[in-house]
DNA sequence: TTGAAAGCGCTAACAG
DNA sequence: CTGTTAGCGCTTTCAA
């Protein structure tokens, strides 16, 4: 039963009409007779036709395909970001497609490459430097472009992410009213504004507690670092404070590869050690005795991006209203950061 | 700085020749001489010629577009499988695009055609009861396909994934040497071969273990269950068990709840209550006292399917050699399943 | 070695 | 209300 896919041009010769016709009443377009109408749906639907995308996007020039451009397919927080965006478009009439960059760059270049190919309409794209060039292109081309968890610092291109400085700052505050006092940070070793951001918020916090900030109490792990160098990299960092109370990550990542450190040094949380990490996680709920996050507003970071989104698509004209946007997170208290009494 | 997107034409106009010269040049077709080709290639380089995919997509009918259709995006699972995948494709000149169905069957079909509409030239799918037809609709179009960790049982679409069967036997009999006798199952009410393969290692590892089989200590949890209502549920099956020292898990997603069930009745793993779970995760790995787990040859998986699907879309004729492909999986041991010496 | 021209499936102005 | 027709950008046959 090989059905060869049928055009509307065979639709027209089945039904003695033109070709016109035939995609006008697929359209809904002009006002065809209720006879003729009902022959040719009859007969599209029998032989199960389906328009062919590659021939509607190269006459009308939009493919009605959202591209999603982020760091790693897979991975919760752009998971859970994924879900509502293909929901969202999907209302809107359009698909998604997701394409993930490894935070390398050549590969991020590829792939808007790639989708620039007249494949989508509009994008949504997690920004790592070094893309800007690219990026830009692809705005001075028109084409709807929103950023998500990250931003060109001094580049006007609309995004949407947590505020990251403010949420740190929140959370380091909040370690310092529960009575740590000599709190270490860890974070990556990239130049993402996001990191930068969160570093920020902790000095700030520090500076207003009143804790005089002490660069050795900050860690930046390399990138590249494997799982297990990462690991011991941060039981040497550890080891060698003499009297850090506290701990914060600034992702998911490196709050997990913490935790095993913690855990190999044999280190009780939060009697000797307090621990928050940037990002909820399914295992900072459950480790025990539950890690204290920084929760990201995932639902309505992809909300916000995919309606500014379309709106960018829908309207006739250039009408970018807010072009940052900023939404703060929320602090998951757990076990990890109990409130020191002994002080 | 706009740069409107330049045609083969425009080249072209701009070179003083033909669309077909430009097209040889570009593809290194036909033989022209070397000073044309300079030129076209020196006016494309520079104006910044980019193909338009939906042209030949519609000329040729291939979009040189691979799609993947998993339950999620997001999860450890797809994500690292999808990362493979990509790579392997990119290396046939393949893009990759990803749909999720959220095991929603009408999600499925909706993904299915629109993908179906010239979208793409394969597909790698996570099947599921419900979406037999679309499939073998596909297969029936001469569209190649490759299953991935499932398969329809009776119907012959090839495809790759864990031996359930087989690894779930073995971590039974693992369970069984080390001594452990009520055993308990617990799995989810879904139609999946998948989870159907491994009941049936779990069975008949019991009836070569000579230890009787016990529906009561079988559980299969309501898919649809909120995360909270599932949790309780595990607790109320846990407790309902007199004498169960040990208890196999048949999903990642499953062995996570069922800690924090463990975790809430404080229970001792192992002492009161050794623990397995199916798909290795890192919180299985950070989870005191370390949890075993069948882990899953997601590379191979993802490797054997990428290739089985370049090999349908390369081969001039069908020779579909391996439809079946069962990979054995590995039991990660560690201290949630440590050898019973009282005993 | 190069060019003219047909046509992939569809939309939409323009005619009737 | 319906049909004719001209492309969208590209590949490819055939002819020059």
């Amino acid at each position: 039963m090989i059905k060869k896919k049928i055009s509307i041009k065979d639709i027209a010769r089945l039904t003695n009409t033109s070709i016109t016709t035939v995609s006008f009443v697929l359209n809904g377009k002009g006002r065809i007779s209720k006879e003729i109408s009902k022959k040719i749906l009859d007969v599209a639907q029998k032989n199960g036709y389906e328009p062919n995308r590659m021939a509607i996007g190269l006459r009308t020039g939009v493919s009605k395909v959202i591209g999603l451009i982020v760091e790693t397919i897979g991975g919760p927080f752009f998971g859970a970001m994924a879900k509502v965006i293909e929901e969202e478009a999907e209302k809107a009439g359009y698909g998604v497609i997701y394409c993930s960059t490894n935070n390398n760059i050549q590969k991020g270049k590829d792939v808007i490459k790639m989708l620039s190919q007249q494949l989508v309409d509009g994008y949504i794209i997690t920004p790592m430097k070094g893309l800007e060039k690219e990026i830009q292109n692809l705005v001075a081309n028109e084409k709807p472009v929103v950023l998500i968890d990250g931003y060109f610092p001094g580049i006007d291109i609309p995004h949407v992410l947590v505020d990251n400085y403010g949420s740190s700052y929140n959370a380091i505050e909040f370690l310092i009213k529960s009575g740590y006092k000599n709190i270490g940070f860890v974070t990556a070793d990239l130049e993402l504004v996001q990191l930068n951001d969160r570093m920020q918020g902790y000095k700030d916090a520090l500076k207003a507690g009143g804790i005089k900030e002490d660069k050795k109490k900050i860690f930046k792990l390399p990138f590249d670092a494997e799982r297990e160098e990462a690991v011991n990299a941060i039981k040497t960092f550890i080891s060698q404070q003499n009297q850090m109370d506290a701990i914060f990550f600034t992702t998911n990542y490196l709050g997990i590869m913490g935790l095993q450190s913690i855990n190999e040094l044999k280190l009780n949380i939060p009697g000797e050690l307090a621990v928050i990490s940037f990002d909820d996680n399914e295992i900072f709920n459950l480790y025990p005795p539950g890690i204290t996050t920084v929760r990201q507003p995932t639902y309505e970071i992809a909300k916000s991006a995919i309606d500014m989104l379309l709106s960018q698509m829908t309207a006739e004209k250039y009408n970018i209203a807010k072009i940052k946007l900023q939404i703060p997170a929320t602090l998951i208290e757990r076990g990890s950061t109990t409130t020191l009494v002994t002080k």
